[in-house]
DNA sequence: GGGTAAAGGTCTAGATTCCAGACCTTTACG
DNA sequence: CGTAAAGGTCTGGAATCTAGACCTTTACCC
Protein backbone atom coordinates (compact mmCIF):
# COMPACT_ATOMS: atom_id res chain seq x y z
CA UNK A 1 0.00 0.00 0.00
CA UNK A 2 1.18 3.45 -0.10
CA UNK A 3 -0.39 4.45 3.50
CA UNK A 4 0.75 5.19 7.11
CA UNK A 5 3.80 3.08 8.61
CA UNK A 6 4.03 1.12 11.40
CA UNK A 7 4.49 3.72 14.15
CA UNK A 8 7.73 5.41 15.04
CA UNK A 9 10.93 4.71 12.43
CA UNK A 10 11.98 6.85 9.87
CA UNK A 11 9.68 9.73 8.15
CA UNK A 12 9.80 9.23 4.52
CA UNK A 13 8.87 13.07 2.73
CA UNK A 14 6.85 12.59 -0.34
CA UNK A 15 8.08 15.29 -2.76
CA UNK A 16 5.46 16.94 -4.23
CA UNK A 17 5.93 15.53 -8.06
CA UNK A 18 5.60 11.89 -6.22
CA UNK A 19 2.37 13.00 -4.88
CA UNK A 20 1.69 14.27 -8.49
CA UNK A 21 2.07 11.12 -9.59
CA UNK A 22 0.37 8.79 -7.61
CA UNK A 23 -2.70 10.88 -7.64
CA UNK A 24 -2.45 10.83 -11.74
CA UNK A 25 -1.17 6.78 -11.83
CA UNK A 26 -4.79 6.05 -9.59
CA UNK A 27 -6.89 8.13 -11.98
CA UNK A 28 -5.38 6.01 -14.82
CA UNK A 29 -5.72 3.06 -12.66
CA UNK A 30 -9.54 3.86 -12.14
CA UNK A 31 -10.00 4.03 -15.26
CA UNK A 32 -10.82 8.52 -15.35
CA UNK A 33 -8.04 8.25 -18.46
CA UNK A 34 -8.02 5.76 -20.79
CA UNK A 35 -5.28 3.93 -22.93
CA UNK A 36 -4.62 6.42 -25.40
CA UNK A 37 -6.44 9.78 -23.54
CA UNK A 38 -4.60 12.58 -23.61
CA UNK A 39 -4.06 14.13 -19.80
CA UNK A 40 -4.65 17.85 -19.33
CA UNK A 41 -1.89 20.01 -20.50
CA UNK A 42 1.13 20.51 -17.84
CA UNK A 43 -0.29 24.43 -16.94
CA UNK A 44 -3.80 22.65 -16.60
CA UNK A 45 -2.36 20.20 -14.28
CA UNK A 46 -0.26 22.63 -12.65
CA UNK A 47 -4.23 24.87 -11.90
CA UNK A 48 -5.95 21.79 -11.19
CA UNK A 49 -3.43 20.41 -8.15
CA UNK A 50 -2.24 24.22 -7.74
CA UNK A 51 1.05 22.96 -8.00
CA UNK A 52 4.22 24.74 -9.44
CA UNK A 53 4.52 23.39 -13.23
CA UNK A 54 7.75 22.08 -12.40
CA UNK A 55 6.18 19.67 -10.20
CA UNK A 56 3.94 18.68 -12.63
CA UNK A 57 6.79 17.93 -15.07
CA UNK A 58 8.76 15.65 -12.54
CA UNK A 59 5.46 13.89 -11.62
CA UNK A 60 4.97 13.56 -15.92
CA UNK A 61 8.62 12.81 -16.25
CA UNK A 62 8.26 9.92 -13.55
CA UNK A 63 5.47 8.29 -14.95
CA UNK A 64 7.00 8.41 -18.63
CA UNK A 65 9.61 6.26 -17.10
CA UNK A 66 7.53 3.77 -15.42
CA UNK A 67 5.77 3.24 -19.48
CA UNK A 68 2.65 4.52 -17.96
CA UNK A 69 2.43 7.61 -20.33
CA UNK A 70 4.28 8.84 -23.45
CA UNK A 71 5.01 12.46 -24.31
CA UNK A 72 4.43 14.25 -27.75
CA UNK A 73 5.50 17.84 -28.71
CA UNK A 74 4.48 20.16 -30.45
CA UNK A 75 0.61 21.32 -30.70
CA UNK A 76 -2.01 18.73 -29.96
CA UNK A 77 0.66 17.10 -28.17
CA UNK A 78 0.53 16.04 -24.14
CA UNK A 79 1.26 13.54 -21.98
CA UNK A 80 -1.00 10.02 -23.35
CA UNK A 81 -1.88 7.30 -21.57
CA UNK A 82 0.64 4.34 -23.33
CA UNK A 83 -1.65 1.42 -25.11
CA UNK A 84 1.34 -0.89 -24.67
CA UNK A 85 2.20 -0.54 -21.40
CA UNK A 86 2.48 -4.53 -20.60
CA UNK A 87 4.63 -5.36 -23.79
CA UNK A 88 6.99 -2.72 -23.24
CA UNK A 89 9.01 -4.39 -20.22
CA UNK A 90 8.78 -8.32 -19.95
CA UNK A 91 11.52 -7.99 -17.86
CA UNK A 92 10.69 -5.83 -15.24
CA UNK A 93 7.18 -7.43 -15.05
CA UNK A 94 9.24 -10.54 -14.45
CA UNK A 95 11.22 -9.39 -11.93
CA UNK A 96 8.50 -7.59 -10.22
CA UNK A 97 5.93 -10.70 -10.13
CA UNK A 98 8.45 -13.05 -9.15
CA UNK A 99 10.01 -10.58 -6.41
CA UNK A 100 6.72 -9.32 -4.83
CA UNK A 101 4.73 -12.44 -5.14
CA UNK A 102 3.84 -13.02 -1.68
CA UNK A 103 3.10 -9.18 -1.47
CA UNK A 104 0.44 -9.99 -4.54
CA UNK A 105 -0.62 -13.06 -2.37
CA UNK A 106 -1.37 -10.93 0.41
CA UNK A 107 -3.18 -8.29 -1.26
CA UNK A 108 -5.34 -10.31 -3.44
CA UNK A 109 -6.52 -12.38 -0.86
CA UNK A 110 -7.68 -8.84 1.10
CA UNK A 111 -9.10 -7.57 -2.02
CA UNK A 112 -11.13 -10.95 -2.04
CA UNK A 113 -12.15 -10.84 1.34
CA UNK A 114 -12.67 -7.00 1.13
CA UNK A 115 -15.02 -7.40 -2.29
CA UNK A 116 -17.35 -10.43 -0.71
CA UNK A 117 -18.05 -8.20 1.94
CA UNK A 118 -19.26 -5.19 0.07
CA UNK A 119 -20.86 -7.42 -2.14
CA UNK A 120 -22.63 -9.20 0.82
CA UNK A 121 -23.77 -5.34 2.31
CA UNK A 122 -24.45 -4.32 -1.19
CA UNK A 123 -27.27 -7.43 -1.26
CA UNK A 124 -28.78 -6.24 2.15
CA UNK A 125 -29.08 -2.43 1.57
CA UNK A 126 -29.38 -1.95 -1.77
CA UNK A 127 -32.49 0.72 -2.41
CA UNK A 128 -34.11 0.77 -5.60
CA UNK A 129 -31.67 3.19 -7.36
CA UNK A 130 -29.21 0.97 -6.54
CA UNK A 131 -31.07 -1.54 -7.85
CA UNK A 132 -31.85 0.32 -11.41
CA UNK A 133 -28.22 1.26 -11.47
CA UNK A 134 -27.01 -2.02 -11.18
CA UNK A 135 -29.53 -3.24 -13.79
CA UNK A 136 -28.20 -0.65 -16.14
CA UNK A 137 -24.24 -1.62 -15.23
CA UNK A 138 -25.14 -5.01 -15.76
CA UNK A 139 -26.52 -4.64 -19.24
CA UNK A 140 -23.95 -2.32 -20.48
CA UNK A 141 -21.10 -5.05 -19.75
CA UNK A 142 -22.92 -7.57 -21.38
CA UNK A 143 -23.24 -5.52 -24.62
CA UNK A 144 -19.77 -4.63 -24.65
CA UNK A 145 -18.31 -5.62 -27.95
CA UNK A 146 -14.25 -5.50 -27.02
CA UNK A 147 -12.38 -5.90 -24.15
CA UNK A 148 -11.68 -2.38 -23.80
CA UNK A 149 -15.73 -1.47 -23.22
CA UNK A 150 -15.66 -4.77 -21.14
CA UNK A 151 -13.28 -3.55 -19.34
CA UNK A 152 -14.92 -0.30 -18.73
CA UNK A 153 -18.29 -1.81 -17.62
CA UNK A 154 -16.91 -4.37 -15.35
CA UNK A 155 -15.22 -1.79 -13.27
CA UNK A 156 -18.38 0.66 -13.89
CA UNK A 157 -20.66 -2.51 -12.51
CA UNK A 158 -18.43 -2.99 -8.85
CA UNK A 159 -18.76 0.41 -8.58
CA UNK A 160 -22.12 0.70 -8.63
CA UNK A 161 -22.65 -2.33 -6.30
CA UNK A 162 -19.94 -0.95 -4.02
CA UNK A 163 -21.99 2.59 -4.05
CA UNK A 164 -25.21 0.10 -2.93
CA UNK A 165 -23.63 -0.13 0.61
CA UNK A 166 -24.39 3.27 1.03
CA UNK A 167 -20.66 3.61 2.71
CA UNK A 168 -18.58 6.32 1.33
CA UNK A 169 -15.10 4.60 2.88
CA UNK A 170 -16.13 1.25 1.24
CA UNK A 171 -16.30 2.96 -1.81
CA UNK A 172 -12.94 4.16 -0.93
CA UNK A 173 -11.96 1.68 -0.61
CA UNK A 174 -12.59 -0.77 -3.12
CA UNK A 175 -11.49 1.85 -5.85
CA UNK A 176 -8.20 2.10 -3.81
CA UNK A 177 -7.97 -1.79 -4.38
CA UNK A 178 -8.99 -1.65 -7.55
CA UNK A 179 -6.43 1.43 -8.61
CA UNK A 180 -3.41 -1.17 -6.42
CA UNK A 181 -4.30 -3.85 -7.87
CA UNK A 182 -4.07 -2.31 -11.72
CA UNK A 183 -1.14 -0.59 -11.23
CA UNK A 184 0.72 -3.54 -9.55
CA UNK A 185 -0.22 -5.76 -12.43
CA UNK A 186 -0.63 -3.65 -15.19
CA UNK A 187 -3.62 -4.86 -17.49
CA UNK A 188 -1.82 -7.91 -19.46
CA UNK A 189 -3.85 -10.74 -17.34
CA UNK A 190 -6.92 -9.12 -18.68
CA UNK A 191 -7.70 -10.87 -22.23
CA UNK A 192 -11.26 -11.00 -23.17
CA UNK A 193 -11.19 -14.64 -22.08
CA UNK A 194 -11.05 -13.68 -18.80
CA UNK A 195 -14.10 -11.46 -19.95
CA UNK A 196 -15.46 -14.59 -20.55
CA UNK A 197 -14.90 -15.86 -17.89
CA UNK A 198 -16.34 -13.15 -15.36
CA UNK A 199 -19.29 -12.94 -17.55
CA UNK A 200 -21.58 -15.76 -15.54
CA UNK A 201 -19.96 -14.30 -12.57
CA UNK A 202 -21.48 -10.77 -12.93
CA UNK A 203 -24.72 -11.61 -13.95
CA UNK A 204 -24.92 -14.25 -10.63
CA UNK A 205 -23.65 -11.71 -8.11
CA UNK A 206 -25.97 -8.10 -9.28
CA UNK A 207 -28.81 -11.17 -9.29
CA UNK A 208 -27.94 -12.60 -5.65
CA UNK A 209 -27.29 -8.27 -4.77
CA UNK A 210 -30.42 -7.37 -6.43
CA UNK A 211 -32.13 -10.63 -4.85
CA UNK A 212 -31.00 -9.53 -1.36
CA UNK A 213 -29.14 -12.79 -0.80
CA UNK A 214 -26.16 -11.27 1.38
CA UNK A 215 -24.62 -15.02 1.12
CA UNK A 216 -24.68 -15.94 -2.46
CA UNK A 217 -23.60 -12.30 -3.42
CA UNK A 218 -21.05 -12.87 -0.72
CA UNK A 219 -20.04 -15.79 -2.38
CA UNK A 220 -19.91 -15.22 -5.78
CA UNK A 221 -17.74 -12.15 -5.03
CA UNK A 222 -15.45 -14.29 -3.40
CA UNK A 223 -14.87 -16.34 -6.68
CA UNK A 224 -15.53 -13.48 -8.89
CA UNK A 225 -12.21 -11.66 -7.42
CA UNK A 226 -10.28 -15.12 -7.45
CA UNK A 227 -9.73 -15.00 -11.10
CA UNK A 228 -7.73 -12.36 -11.12
CA UNK A 229 -5.67 -13.87 -8.89
CA UNK A 230 -5.90 -17.01 -10.80
CA UNK A 231 -5.27 -15.25 -14.36
CA UNK A 232 -2.08 -13.88 -12.29
CA UNK A 233 -0.73 -17.38 -10.86
CA UNK A 234 -1.13 -18.51 -14.52
CA UNK A 235 1.25 -15.62 -15.71
CA UNK A 236 3.84 -16.22 -13.08
CA UNK A 237 3.73 -20.18 -14.00
CA UNK A 238 4.22 -19.24 -17.46
CA UNK A 239 6.91 -17.16 -16.70
CA UNK A 240 8.66 -19.08 -14.49
CA UNK A 241 8.33 -22.04 -17.24
CA UNK A 242 9.82 -19.79 -19.90
CA UNK A 243 13.07 -18.70 -17.63
CA UNK A 244 13.58 -22.33 -16.50
CA UNK B 1 -9.61 10.05 7.41
CA UNK B 2 -6.07 10.71 5.66
CA UNK B 3 -6.29 9.13 3.31
CA UNK B 4 -5.97 9.77 -0.93
CA UNK B 5 -8.34 12.32 -2.07
CA UNK B 6 -10.79 11.46 -4.83
CA UNK B 7 -8.67 11.83 -7.65
CA UNK B 8 -7.94 15.57 -8.87
CA UNK B 9 -8.20 18.68 -7.25
CA UNK B 10 -5.87 20.62 -4.97
CA UNK B 11 -2.82 18.81 -3.62
CA UNK B 12 -2.67 20.30 0.12
CA UNK B 13 0.88 19.87 1.30
CA UNK B 14 1.45 18.22 4.76
CA UNK B 15 4.66 20.08 6.43
CA UNK B 16 6.97 17.74 8.11
CA UNK B 17 5.64 19.05 11.84
CA UNK B 18 2.27 17.77 10.82
CA UNK B 19 3.04 14.28 9.84
CA UNK B 20 5.36 13.70 12.78
CA UNK B 21 2.24 14.73 14.70
CA UNK B 22 0.03 12.50 12.78
CA UNK B 23 2.27 9.68 13.46
CA UNK B 24 2.47 10.16 17.24
CA UNK B 25 -1.40 11.13 17.50
CA UNK B 26 -1.83 7.43 15.73
CA UNK B 27 0.99 5.75 18.43
CA UNK B 28 -1.11 7.37 21.46
CA UNK B 29 -4.73 6.25 19.83
CA UNK B 30 -3.21 2.80 19.18
CA UNK B 31 -1.98 2.42 22.55
CA UNK B 32 1.86 2.14 22.73
CA UNK B 33 1.87 5.01 24.84
CA UNK B 34 -0.84 5.03 27.71
CA UNK B 35 -1.79 7.79 29.58
CA UNK B 36 0.52 9.64 31.71
CA UNK B 37 3.41 8.30 29.71
CA UNK B 38 6.49 9.88 28.67
CA UNK B 39 7.23 10.17 24.92
CA UNK B 40 11.07 10.17 24.37
CA UNK B 41 12.87 13.46 24.20
CA UNK B 42 12.81 15.75 21.24
CA UNK B 43 16.42 15.07 20.96
CA UNK B 44 15.20 10.79 20.25
CA UNK B 45 12.20 11.82 18.45
CA UNK B 46 14.28 13.52 15.70
CA UNK B 47 16.58 10.33 15.73
CA UNK B 48 13.56 8.36 14.96
CA UNK B 49 11.97 10.08 12.67
CA UNK B 50 15.08 10.86 10.98
CA UNK B 51 13.92 14.94 11.36
CA UNK B 52 14.96 18.29 12.62
CA UNK B 53 14.53 18.92 16.36
CA UNK B 54 12.52 21.87 15.20
CA UNK B 55 10.28 20.16 12.66
CA UNK B 56 9.76 17.56 15.90
CA UNK B 57 8.74 20.80 18.28
CA UNK B 58 6.35 21.69 15.67
CA UNK B 59 4.29 18.37 15.84
CA UNK B 60 5.06 18.65 19.54
CA UNK B 61 3.50 21.94 19.78
CA UNK B 62 0.39 20.96 17.49
CA UNK B 63 -0.25 18.12 19.59
CA UNK B 64 0.12 20.28 23.01
CA UNK B 65 -2.64 22.57 21.49
CA UNK B 66 -4.70 20.05 20.78
CA UNK B 67 -4.70 19.34 24.61
CA UNK B 68 -3.53 15.79 23.93
CA UNK B 69 0.06 15.99 25.62
CA UNK B 70 1.26 17.90 28.32
CA UNK B 71 5.42 19.31 28.19
CA UNK B 72 7.28 19.72 30.84
CA UNK B 73 10.54 21.53 31.56
CA UNK B 74 13.45 20.64 33.80
CA UNK B 75 15.64 17.51 34.02
CA UNK B 76 12.67 14.77 34.21
CA UNK B 77 10.58 16.44 32.23
CA UNK B 78 8.91 15.65 28.54
CA UNK B 79 5.96 15.58 26.69
CA UNK B 80 2.93 13.66 28.84
CA UNK B 81 0.22 11.89 27.57
CA UNK B 82 -2.54 13.70 29.38
CA UNK B 83 -5.01 11.92 31.77
CA UNK B 84 -7.74 14.15 31.52
CA UNK B 85 -7.91 15.09 27.63
CA UNK B 86 -11.63 14.87 27.71
CA UNK B 87 -12.99 17.04 30.12
CA UNK B 88 -10.87 19.71 29.64
CA UNK B 89 -12.61 20.91 26.12
CA UNK B 90 -16.39 20.20 26.94
CA UNK B 91 -17.30 22.64 24.59
CA UNK B 92 -15.14 21.62 21.49
CA UNK B 93 -16.55 18.12 21.74
CA UNK B 94 -19.69 19.62 21.38
CA UNK B 95 -18.93 21.19 18.83
CA UNK B 96 -16.74 18.39 17.06
CA UNK B 97 -19.62 15.79 17.89
CA UNK B 98 -22.13 17.19 16.63
CA UNK B 99 -21.07 18.93 13.49
CA UNK B 100 -19.07 15.55 12.14
CA UNK B 101 -21.94 13.75 13.19
CA UNK B 102 -22.60 12.24 9.96
CA UNK B 103 -19.29 11.25 9.47
CA UNK B 104 -19.12 9.22 12.56
CA UNK B 105 -22.16 7.45 11.12
CA UNK B 106 -20.48 6.77 8.08
CA UNK B 107 -16.93 5.59 10.47
CA UNK B 108 -18.87 4.07 12.72
CA UNK B 109 -20.94 1.93 9.80
CA UNK B 110 -17.53 1.04 8.51
CA UNK B 111 -16.18 -0.13 11.57
CA UNK B 112 -18.60 -2.33 12.40
CA UNK B 113 -18.60 -4.17 8.43
CA UNK B 114 -15.05 -4.72 8.80
CA UNK B 115 -14.69 -5.90 12.33
CA UNK B 116 -16.83 -8.25 11.26
CA UNK B 117 -15.22 -9.37 8.38
CA UNK B 118 -12.18 -9.42 10.79
CA UNK B 119 -14.12 -11.97 13.14
CA UNK B 120 -15.69 -13.81 10.38
CA UNK B 121 -11.90 -14.53 8.54
CA UNK B 122 -10.31 -15.11 12.16
CA UNK B 123 -13.05 -17.81 12.60
CA UNK B 124 -11.89 -19.25 9.58
CA UNK B 125 -8.32 -19.34 9.28
CA UNK B 126 -7.40 -19.17 13.04
CA UNK B 127 -4.38 -21.91 13.33
CA UNK B 128 -3.41 -23.07 17.09
CA UNK B 129 -1.31 -20.50 17.75
CA UNK B 130 -3.62 -17.84 17.13
CA UNK B 131 -6.28 -19.99 19.52
CA UNK B 132 -3.75 -20.08 22.45
CA UNK B 133 -3.33 -16.29 21.96
CA UNK B 134 -6.87 -15.32 21.50
CA UNK B 135 -7.16 -17.56 24.96
CA UNK B 136 -4.27 -15.97 26.66
CA UNK B 137 -5.48 -12.49 25.86
CA UNK B 138 -9.28 -13.27 27.13
CA UNK B 139 -8.08 -14.52 30.45
CA UNK B 140 -5.70 -11.71 30.80
CA UNK B 141 -9.35 -9.16 29.71
CA UNK B 142 -11.16 -11.02 32.32
CA UNK B 143 -8.50 -10.37 34.93
CA UNK B 144 -8.24 -6.57 34.54
CA UNK B 145 -9.09 -4.85 37.23
CA UNK B 146 -9.36 -1.12 36.00
CA UNK B 147 -10.88 0.64 32.91
CA UNK B 148 -7.21 1.29 31.83
CA UNK B 149 -6.41 -2.28 31.90
CA UNK B 150 -9.05 -3.30 30.21
CA UNK B 151 -8.66 -1.01 28.30
CA UNK B 152 -4.99 -2.02 27.18
CA UNK B 153 -6.38 -5.49 27.22
CA UNK B 154 -9.45 -4.95 25.29
CA UNK B 155 -6.91 -3.43 22.55
CA UNK B 156 -4.70 -6.58 22.70
CA UNK B 157 -7.55 -9.43 22.50
CA UNK B 158 -8.78 -7.54 19.03
CA UNK B 159 -5.49 -7.36 18.10
CA UNK B 160 -5.00 -10.71 18.07
CA UNK B 161 -7.92 -12.01 16.34
CA UNK B 162 -7.06 -9.42 13.95
CA UNK B 163 -3.48 -11.36 13.59
CA UNK B 164 -5.73 -14.66 12.79
CA UNK B 165 -6.85 -13.49 9.70
CA UNK B 166 -3.28 -13.92 8.79
CA UNK B 167 -3.99 -10.86 6.59
CA UNK B 168 -1.53 -8.13 7.17
CA UNK B 169 -3.44 -5.68 5.46
CA UNK B 170 -6.73 -6.40 7.48
CA UNK B 171 -4.52 -6.16 10.81
CA UNK B 172 -3.69 -2.51 9.31
CA UNK B 173 -7.00 -1.66 8.60
CA UNK B 174 -8.10 -2.74 12.14
CA UNK B 175 -5.51 -0.17 13.58
CA UNK B 176 -5.99 2.41 11.49
CA UNK B 177 -9.63 2.42 12.39
CA UNK B 178 -9.00 1.65 15.97
CA UNK B 179 -6.68 4.84 15.93
CA UNK B 180 -9.17 6.96 13.93
CA UNK B 181 -12.05 6.09 16.51
CA UNK B 182 -10.28 6.77 19.36
CA UNK B 183 -8.68 10.13 18.15
CA UNK B 184 -12.24 10.85 16.64
CA UNK B 185 -14.30 10.65 19.94
CA UNK B 186 -11.34 10.72 22.99
CA UNK B 187 -11.85 8.48 25.37
CA UNK B 188 -14.63 9.87 27.19
CA UNK B 189 -17.32 7.33 26.10
CA UNK B 190 -15.15 4.13 27.44
CA UNK B 191 -16.20 3.71 31.13
CA UNK B 192 -15.89 1.04 33.12
CA UNK B 193 -20.02 0.20 32.37
CA UNK B 194 -18.83 -0.17 28.90
CA UNK B 195 -16.13 -2.67 29.75
CA UNK B 196 -19.07 -4.69 31.78
CA UNK B 197 -20.96 -4.72 28.91
CA UNK B 198 -18.54 -5.89 26.63
CA UNK B 199 -17.45 -8.54 28.68
CA UNK B 200 -19.72 -10.96 27.72
CA UNK B 201 -19.50 -9.94 24.09
CA UNK B 202 -16.06 -10.77 24.15
CA UNK B 203 -16.28 -14.16 25.68
CA UNK B 204 -18.70 -14.84 23.13
CA UNK B 205 -16.53 -13.91 20.24
CA UNK B 206 -13.50 -15.22 21.37
CA UNK B 207 -15.42 -18.60 21.43
CA UNK B 208 -17.28 -18.23 18.32
CA UNK B 209 -13.30 -17.65 16.58
CA UNK B 210 -12.58 -20.65 18.48
CA UNK B 211 -15.15 -22.50 17.40
CA UNK B 212 -14.70 -21.96 14.13
CA UNK B 213 -18.09 -20.52 13.79
CA UNK B 214 -17.60 -17.81 11.09
CA UNK B 215 -21.08 -16.40 10.95
CA UNK B 216 -21.60 -16.25 15.25
CA UNK B 217 -18.24 -14.58 14.89
CA UNK B 218 -19.49 -11.70 12.66
CA UNK B 219 -22.90 -11.45 14.16
CA UNK B 220 -21.32 -10.63 17.30
CA UNK B 221 -18.60 -8.31 15.94
CA UNK B 222 -21.44 -6.27 14.49
CA UNK B 223 -23.04 -6.14 17.97
CA UNK B 224 -20.01 -5.59 19.90
CA UNK B 225 -18.76 -2.55 17.86
CA UNK B 226 -22.28 -0.95 18.05
CA UNK B 227 -21.54 -0.65 21.85
CA UNK B 228 -19.22 2.14 21.01
CA UNK B 229 -21.76 3.78 18.49
CA UNK B 230 -24.05 3.45 21.31
CA UNK B 231 -22.38 5.43 24.11
CA UNK B 232 -21.19 8.21 21.63
CA UNK B 233 -24.85 8.20 21.00
CA UNK B 234 -26.03 8.36 24.31
CA UNK B 235 -23.28 11.59 24.62
CA UNK B 236 -24.37 13.27 22.22
CA UNK B 237 -27.93 12.70 23.05
CA UNK B 238 -26.72 13.74 26.78
CA UNK B 239 -25.22 16.89 25.03
CA UNK B 240 -28.31 17.91 23.05
CA UNK B 241 -30.33 17.67 25.97
CA UNK B 242 -27.80 20.00 27.59
CA UNK B 243 -27.63 22.42 25.20
CA UNK B 244 -31.74 23.02 24.79
C1' DG C 1 23.54 23.78 49.12
C1' DG C 2 25.96 23.38 45.06
C1' DG C 3 27.07 20.82 41.09
C1' DT C 4 25.55 18.48 37.29
C1' DA C 5 22.77 16.17 34.04
C1' DA C 6 18.67 15.95 31.43
C1' DA C 7 15.35 17.87 29.61
C1' DG C 8 12.86 21.83 26.88
C1' DG C 9 13.53 26.84 24.57
C1' DT C 10 15.88 29.76 21.21
C1' DC C 11 18.60 31.31 17.51
C1' DT C 12 21.29 31.31 13.11
C1' DA C 13 23.32 29.97 8.74
C1' DG C 14 22.89 27.02 5.00
C1' DA C 15 20.70 23.59 1.94
C1' DT C 16 16.77 22.06 -0.43
C1' DT C 17 12.47 22.38 -2.41
C1' DC C 18 8.90 24.75 -4.47
C1' DC C 19 6.82 28.47 -6.85
C1' DA C 20 5.83 32.08 -10.31
C1' DG C 21 6.76 33.67 -14.46
C1' DA C 22 9.23 34.68 -18.59
C1' DC C 23 11.02 32.88 -22.63
C1' DC C 24 12.40 29.21 -26.22
C1' DT C 25 11.31 25.23 -29.34
C1' DT C 26 8.46 22.10 -31.68
C1' DT C 27 4.47 21.00 -34.28
C1' DA C 28 -0.09 21.12 -36.41
C1' DC C 29 -3.73 23.60 -38.16
C1' DG C 30 -5.86 27.21 -40.92
C1' DC D 1 3.42 30.62 -43.79
C1' DG D 2 1.71 32.62 -39.68
C1' DT D 3 -0.18 31.55 -35.44
C1' DA D 4 -1.66 28.88 -31.57
C1' DA D 5 -0.95 25.21 -28.48
C1' DA D 6 1.62 22.40 -26.59
C1' DG D 7 6.23 20.82 -24.21
C1' DG D 8 11.34 22.41 -22.71
C1' DT D 9 14.31 25.56 -20.13
C1' DC D 10 15.91 29.01 -17.06
C1' DT D 11 16.07 32.35 -13.14
C1' DG D 12 15.08 34.78 -8.84
C1' DG D 13 12.74 34.61 -4.70
C1' DA D 14 9.98 32.49 -0.97
C1' DA D 15 9.21 28.87 2.19
C1' DT D 16 10.62 24.99 4.64
C1' DC D 17 13.75 21.89 6.67
C1' DT D 18 18.16 20.88 8.64
C1' DA D 19 22.20 20.94 11.65
C1' DG D 20 24.20 22.62 15.32
C1' DA D 21 25.35 25.73 18.99
C1' DC D 22 23.86 27.82 23.02
C1' DC D 23 20.47 29.24 26.91
C1' DT D 24 17.12 28.13 30.70
C1' DT D 25 14.71 25.29 33.80
C1' DT D 26 14.42 21.64 36.98
C1' DA D 27 15.45 17.48 39.61
C1' DC D 28 18.58 14.52 41.43
C1' DC D 29 22.86 13.43 43.99
C1' DC D 30 26.85 14.29 46.72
Amino acid sequence: MAEEPPSLGPLRAATTGEQVAHRLSTAIALGEFSLGDRLPSERELAALFEVSRESVRAALRRLAEAGLIEVRRGRGGGAFVRAEWAETSENSVREALLAQWEDFEALFDYRRLIESLIARTAAQRADDADRAAIRAALTAFDASANPAEARRHDTELHLVIARATHNARLVRLHQLLLSEVSLGVSEEPYTWEIYEEARPHHRGLAEAVLAGDAERAAGIAGEHFAITENALRRLVARIGRDRS
